[in-house]
DNA sequence: CATGAATGAGCCTTCATTCAT
DNA sequence: AATGAATGAAGGCTCATTCAT
């Protein structure tokens, strides 16, 4: 990659960054193309050198933040620890980082009505990818006794409600700090699945 | 009442009903004043007879979902049972209730840029009488043994957040109707709080 | 007239006289059918029993008003008296008729926007009727030897400016009515005519 | 200032004059955004990137105005000529420049209902300050015994009104030129005040 | 006669998008 | 690469008008 690429790139991806939480905060329509400008000190007119469209610019700042979700809970699930420990550490992993980013995960409410069919379809798999992390995980603990799970789907997306579900309340007033706050919430979550 | 007059509370009782359906689906700014009319057959014009602008609607549609859910918490906190058992149904009616009528409890992400202040202290003045509903069943639990609780506060906000998301994943093309799921994922929330 | 007719009558006058001293001072765009009921304690659709629509009823004001200060007019060129009384007297009773009523005369600025061709019509020969009783008027003091006038139009129309633009600055507040008010102002105005 | 900067200021000045004429003629709630914009073959739209919204377009329109008024009066007034000569010379540079631009000067009628509280301060404050330069003129002819006045502030009311009701019957159509015309009118109007 | 309710056209305003420079 | 300027589509809201009761 050349330099100005490279630069290109790293532009691209402060973008993302702040479009991201702009988008977490007030949602897509609630977000203008202005605003996540402003927010860089850029003009509106130049996030159009970088990205097509408004589409494309949510588009791929839902694909960053899939496949860093996707890329964390592959990392925790190749660490060599019991079932348990694996869910919690990922558990907390995503509400670290949900309340850091200032970005609710699927809080994009109904993709349908945003993206294109071909976008929506890479979107869909790819939470789908994300979810059977958690399924695997589940599934393992149950078969391995830890767990006691009858409805994995339904659970997974329990889980994931009280997951993503904080960027609606957590305050960085209190006395916690972000990584304190996300062990604390992990642990009550685990005890969903603990036998 | 007259029968003008009940029909005509009917009809805005029918208007923030559709109104709140869609919301949750597609969040304020999403949601035009065309949707909700068309919705119903009517024209947007006619939605200002009966509301004086955009916020007033989605004022009252809050209003009203708040007012409900919280007298069901105090109907149930009433009931002559365990509070385990208590604090379970209130659950299940919350995320049957939820699931019913694709309404997203508080799923106006930040409240803050909608409504005015006044508006704003009554809804986060219900906000924490429906939350603080939950508080004290959590103590009441806490002190009696059944719960095993360090952060109130913390904890209701997770039970919150994993009933409110139901609306995001629940389809009815399962083979549950909306009780069933609703007492098995109460089942799982439960155990988030149980000793 | 039938008793019936005849309360119909006052009613459409009542309309009149509340519709033109709303016009007046809001102009034709700024009042509503809304304003005109609300102001009589009526409701909108009871307004279009007695008239056609909103430019029926503006235009039968105008004519109310032309009407009236036509008459005044012929009245007043009647009597016995100087041109210069003449003249004097009826300046004083459209400043004084203009301000009570809170009725601008021609404030209905570019009636050729909101009446009919037709209206217009009408309403243009009956300003030109009310305007040529001043002519006459300033013709007759030219003649006597009272006046001196060179250009009798730009003249009259100098005249009813100052005279229509009372609306825009009498206040009540003042320690005058508007009989001494009008008085005063028509003292003024006669100088731009007299020898 | 710049290129760009410049242009800018005289596209801003560009909708301000059009906007003037159009008001003048129609009143604010009869003219339309559409009205100004395509009046200067723009769009709509573009008039938002000049100007916040209709009212400060107004607004600013008002200020522009008064303002030169203010020059004017203020020029005319540090002329060295007599008290007589100066007045009649501001009414004719009045009328002229309220026939030349189609404006009328405060036709605006009831600004209490266009403007916010703040804006309505300085149009009043401005209004105020245009109308005193014509009281100290007043005055300054009674003094000196060349205007024969009692009643300074109803005088100079009746003096703008003659002189800004010129906008709603001048007509380009006759022989006169709008010079020739303001010298005229400005003739008659100061018979008013001459003793 | 009066009114409650509904409608649709029109206006103000926002905003994604484009494009010349 | 960046930006100032312009555009047009869409959304919120008002209001004259209609009509069944």
């Amino acid at each position: 990659m050349s330099l100005r690429e490279r630069k290109t790139a790293k532009r691209k991806d402060e973008i993302l960054k702040s479009a991201l939480s702009l988008l977490a905060e007030k949602g897509y329509h609630g977000t203008t193309m202005e605003d996540i400008a402003s927010h860089l000190f850029m003009t509106k007119g130049s996030i159009y050198y970088y990205f097509k469209d408004k589409q494309d610019l949510v588009y791929q700042s839902q694909l960053k933040i899939m496949h860093r979700s996707i890329n964390n809970i592959n990392e925790v699930k190749k660490l060599d620890l019991p079932v348990t420990e694996r869910l919690e550490k990922i558990i907390a992993i995503h509400i670290e980082y949900a309340v850091r980013e200032r970005a609710g995960f699927e809080l994009m409410v109904n993709p349908n009505e945003i993206f294109s069919a071909e976008q929506l379809k890479e979107i869909l798999y790819l939470r789908d990818k994300y979810a059977s992390g958690y399924d695997d995980l589940l599934q393992e603990g149950v078969d391995s006794g830890d767990f006691s799970v009858d409805h994995i789907k339904i659970v997974r997306n329990t889980l994931l409600g009280a997951m993503n579900w904080v960027t609606q309340w957590f305050s960085f007033e209190g006395e916690m700090n972000e990584k304190q706050f996300a062990t604390i919430v992990a642990k009550y979550i685990m005890r969903i699945v603990l036998k």
